[in-house]
RNA sequence: CGCGGGGUGGAGCAGUUGGUAGCUCGUCGGGCUCAUAACCCGAAGGUCGUAGGUUCAAGUCCUACCCCCGCUACCA
């Protein structure tokens, strides 16, 4: 199937903090790569974007900081939108879901789903937190698990044993916010029942869509296979699009439900500013939609907006959804709240004229098949032996070259010998065999066989040796700089999608314009005589003191965290309550994995007493064997507790560092067991 | 626990219907020199997560298990 016109999507960034490179690898360099090819091929294409600014967390953070919710989204949206901008993503349009169209858009939509009689309206029980005022979300809901005992269970699972739990199940909740137990309160939603659309997403994905990437298409499968529920579209929060219906005070739009109406919205903007039509982009059956994401949203962007869109009716649903792994960091997880990320404004602040570089290294090691890792040290060998050295180095070598033989203007082709038609044959193929790659999504690939076209001509300088040659026969070094020339416009134009600044360059230096991708692999793109303009380098080594300062920066974060988390002492209690506590030393005498459980270890102890059977959760940290025969400090007054059908009569205790992990508390000499400890 | 993805020489990836394990970068040695040292030649480096099994033959098929990431928390 052939498309009139292409809509393009890359996630909303949600509003909540700046953007770092690994939102840039996952969803925004490739879909501007993209879209910039596209564009190339004189498609009708647009590309949209925006910010996500509602939703709980923006009300949190804003509570902190002691301002509202809109300072929070409005500082980040300036700041993420300036950053793309500079960066060099060609959105055609940035939004950001707090502006009106969007409140409008969305607002209707959910209207007309509700006038077609698509939702069903439930009340139930939910836990509110009185001293805030709000329900709350499951995650936001602690308690001790009712299978495990553990005493820091979330309301939608418990990380101990975890087991999925629902909020109810908790013993003693605990708000998040207040620190209160929650009380029991009605409320009324309105759900999207997803199970009544099962038949028509198999048609729609498992069916009609097995080209999506496989990471997406499982994930869907599963999904789908596994029954879908009816799922709320509302919530109880007073940062959101009102709910448009009369009985639905205090009610708002499930972000799941307006986030993704988020790029309509957009669009409508863009059409006004453009005095163009919106609807072809999303209506018309010869459009395609493409949405760029990561993979913590393939269910959103591949199941529940699609039945969205199709339950009103009028609208196209996405023709693929391409979701990318996630990046790491120098071998850790990248976390906004530990500071561990590289972001993408300071990085535009210190590397200034280096956004090529980065989007090349983070194409060149997307995460498209699994997570993969970000270091500075590869960040610096790809700019410098990769870029620098070959594709730079070509290119300077072809236009220098020229300039001192002929200078500056392309020399005629004369007889070409064998070798000089097998490059210009392998020249013509690579357009298209890119073309195929990212029409595929597989950026990578695409990316290695642009350079395979650097690395071409580098090779045939050194066959031809135009520099030894011109000593005897100008027109023959014609004939392969001519060539060589050839290979360098058809490089301006295939490495732009990846390059943009670069190629905007190169093209100047070789003096065209209006490059489209049709014309990529003519052998006569440059016609004879065509005056060059003066060489410029397009890359600058990357020197070692740079990524070491970089480097540095990420090692202070790191030492910060290490020393902020120390948590805060708890109330004062009185000595008698102290003395309450009989803490002794014993041995562990015998010790295995409780079955079916991660994180606990069945221990069989001496106190001293006697014996007994202690559950403790540390298998993370020690096998069975490494804790037999270890002295132990143990609390033998706490009340027994069963904790996955064992009773554990005690408690062993442990020691956290700063990273989570976890050791004994042993006495310095040896203790026989019983020993009390004071 | 469940479900999805991944686990191939130092790094990033290919490995089609099972038949001597490849590519890019890096490392080491040599050649060449127009160029911000490209290109050529050669070398080192892999128990293809682990353990079984099927087969004349398995990275590739089957079984069990281990590790990493994600989903059910609005972190791409």
């Amino acid at each position: 199937m052939t498309f009139k016109r292409h809509t393009v999507t890359s996630a909303l960034p949600y509003a909540n903090g700046p953007v770092h490179i690994g939102h840039l690898a996952g969803v925004y360099v490739p879909a501007d790569i993209y879209v910039r090819f596209l564009r190339l091929q004189r498609k009708d294409v647009l590309f949209i974007c925006g910010s996500d600014e509602l939703g709980v967390p923006i009300t949190l953070r804003a509570k902190k900081e002691g301002v509202t919710p809109q300072d929070v989204v409005d500082r980040y949206h300036q700041m993420i939108k300036n950053s793309f901008e500079q960066f060099g993503i060609s959105f055609d349009h940035y939004s950001r879901t707090s502006s009106p169209v969007h409140w409008e858009t969305s607002s209707e939509f959910f209207k007309t789903l509700y006038n077609k009689g698509v939702f069903t309206e439930e009340v139930r029980e939910q836990y509110f937190d009185e001293a805030n005022q709000q329900f709350l979300a499951d995650r936001y809901i602690q308690g001790t698990c009712p299978h495990c005992g553990f005493d820091a269970a979330y309301g939608d699972q418990c990380e101990n044993c975890g087991s999925s739990l629902s909020p109810s199940d908790l013993i003693e909740p605990k708000s998040m916010l207040s620190g209160q137990p929650p009380v029991l309160k009605s409320t009324k939603h309105w759900y999207l029942p997803m199970d009544e659309y099962e038949n028509w997403l198999k048609r729609y994905i498992l069916e009609g869509h097995q080209e999506w990437k496989t990471n997406v298409f499982g994930q869907c499968k599963s999904w789908i296979d596994q029954g879908l529920k009816p799922r709320a579209m509302t919530r109880d929060l007073d940062w959101g699009v009102p709910v448009p219906l009369d009985d639905a005070e205090g009610k708002v739009l499930y972000v799941w439900f307006d986030a993704p109406i988020g790029y309509i919205s957009a669009t409508k903007e863009w059409a006004a500013a453009n005095n163009t039509e919106w609807e072809p982009y999303w209506k018309d059956q010869d459009t395609r939609l493409v949405h760029f994401i990561g993979k913590d949203n393939i269910v959103f962007h591949c199941i529940i907006f699609p039945v969205i869109l199709h339950a009103h009716g009028d609208y196209i649903v996405p023709d693929n959804v391409p979701a990318n792994e996630f990046l790491n960091l120098e071998g850790d997880k990248i976390s906004t709240s530990r500071n561990w990320a590289v972001w993408l404004h300071e990085y535009l602040e210190e590397f200034p004229g280096k956004e090529d570089v980065l989007r090349y290294v983070l194409c060149a090691n997307a995460p498209e098949t699994k997570d993969n890792d970000f270091t500075w040290k590869e960040f610096q060998a790809r700019n410098n032996n990769e870029l620098l050295a070959i594709f730079g180095n070509f290119i300077n070598r072809a236009v220098v070259l020229t300039h001192k033989y002929f200078q500056g203007k392309v020399p005629e082709a004369g007889t070409m010998f064998d070798l000089d038609q097998q490059v210009i044959s392998r020249l013509e193929q690579y357009p298209d065999q890119i073309a195929d790659s990212l029409q595929n999504f597989r950026f990578r690939e695409a990316l290695i066989q642009m350079m395979e076209v650097a690395r071409m001509g580098n090779k045939f300088l050194a066959d031809t040796e135009p520099w030894k040659v011109i000593k005897q026969d100008e027109v023959r070094v014609g004939t392969i700089l001519n060539i060589s020339l050839q290979i360098a416009a058809t490089l301006a134009i295939i490495a732009s999608p990846f390059l943009p600044r670069t190629c905007k360059k190169l093209q100047d230096m070789l003096n065209l314009q209006d490059l489209s991708w049709s014309d990529a692999g003519n052998s006569n793109l440059i016609s004879a005589a065509h005056q060059l303009n003066k060489p410029e380098l397009l890359f600058e080594r990357i020197e070692d003191a740079q990524v070491e300062q970089q480097i540095a920066k990420l090692e202070a974060s790191k030492a910060e965290n290490q020393t902020v988390e120390v948590s805060t002492s708890k109330a004062e209690i009185s000595f008698e309550d102290f003395t309450k506590m009989d803490i002794r030393i014993g041995k562990v005498l015998k010790a295995e994995k409780v079955h079916k459980s991660k994180k606990l270890l069945k221990l069989q102890i001496d106190t001293g007493l006697d014996q007994r059977t202690i559950v403790s959760g540390i298998a993370q940290h020690y096998t069975p064997e490494q804790v037999v025969g270890k002295q132990v400090t143990i609390l033998i007054n706490l009340a027994p507790r069963k904790i996955m059908g064992i009773d554990s009569q005690g408690m062993v205790l442990m020691a956290e560092n700063s990273d989570g992990t976890l050791s004994f508390l042993q006495p310095d000499q040896e203790v026989n067991p019983g020993g009390e400890v004071s």
